[in-house]
DNA sequence: CGTTGTTGTAATGTATCTGTAACCGAAATC
DNA sequence: GATTTCGGTTACAGATACATTACAACAACG
């Protein structure tokens, strides 16, 4: 199930937005001001993020900064809703990072299927890491050292596969747990440690 | 081997894209024209055609048009290559007959993946599936453990179908769910245990 | 050199997960 | 109308994965 942040200020749109959205089968967590949208990014690690670009409080294309210079969300596309054609050049402006945008006033089909676009279009992790004598598949979940299988367990896998995704680069425990373990974790950060 | 036209005006991404495709195993014919376009796949008779849509000297679209409207070349492949989100609209315009379109930029693997993605869509699947002394029959519904029938229900029919289609791939419990039962299912994810 | 904080590892208790049998309702079949 | 079959749920027991803790080794610091 893919789940979609939505930050929209005008109410009956927002409502309006949300019950189609569900509808299709989307969940949906939103915020109706643009204060806290990255916060709100951070904690529901949504697939997918729809930006009113006029909001009340700040300015949607801040937001859509602040959540491409977070690592966790970088990759997370955005469809940004805006009010005038002449603000699509803003948005499309490259290293801002929009994925894609739909002008007011629209047709909620049509948002929709620029939805189900992104995530069609969105790239597909190779199936396999390697490093070293190392060798992991994601689709099999399974782990070879040396040609050799490996047996691991759930949560071993995460981790390997997440560290392994991201060759040479480090991470706090806390980084880790977020990743790895969820942030609705009930866990000691050794607990890291001991994996 | 598949062969593969490559219709693409810029010379660099030519060259990318031939030098990466041809690394892939796939044979490359193309052209940095839209003239004469036609004429080269009626000639190369390729597999699947990569055609860019703005072409300094004409349309993408009109060469999609001619290719469907000639009886050799009307069931190939064909993706689109835009650099521009809003041009989809128009490409998957429905009797145009685009089966798939990727927005600049892109990254290669991704373009890979929808080329064997769109071979992998063409191909019927075998009538038969084997697995060990596990012999499942699409067309008859049955299956034989070493020569012998086994008496299967549909549902369990259907999960071994798509379990055994697909050797060696994990899934979770939600996603056999959406697979073998359907997405409007009203089931318990422990239905699938019991399966 | 002693103290303090950090990290690796094995042991441990527990909570969760999983396999299986029993059960139940609905629909099909006789 | 009775019976069978199928699909789904539930209950229970056994397995095991998980988080925690304790302890030892080590590093850092004064």
């Amino acid at each position: 199930m893919k789940k979609i942040v939505l930050i929209e200020d005008d109410a009956d749109l927002f409502a309006l937005l949300k019950y189609n959205l569900e509808k299709e089968g989307f969940v949906i967590a939103g915020s109706q001001t643009g204060r806290g949208a990255i916060d709100l990014c951070r904690r529901e690690r949504p697939d997918l993020i729809i930006l009113d670009i006029m909001l009340p409080d700040s300015d949607g294309l801040d937001i859509c900064k602040g959540v491409r210079n977070h690592s966790d969300l970088a990759h997370v596309p955005i469809i940004f809703l805006t009010a005038r054609v002449s603000e699509t050049d803003r948005i499309l402006g490259l290293e801002l990072g929009a994925n894609d945008y739909i002008v007011k006033p629209f047709f909620v089909r049509e948002l929709v299927a620029r939805i189900k676009n992104q995530f069609r279009t969105q790239t597909v992790p190779a199936r396999t890491i390697r490093s070293g004598a190392l060798e992991l598949d994601r689709a099999s979940c399974r782990v070879l050292l040396g040609g050799q299988e490996v047996s691991l367990t759930a949560t071993e896998f995460r981790l390997l596969e997440f560290l392994m995704s991201r060759p040479g680069v480090v991470y706090s425990r806390e980084q880790l747990l977020d990743a790895v373990w969820g942030h609705d974790r009930a866990v000691t950060d050794r607990t890291v440690d001991v994996y």
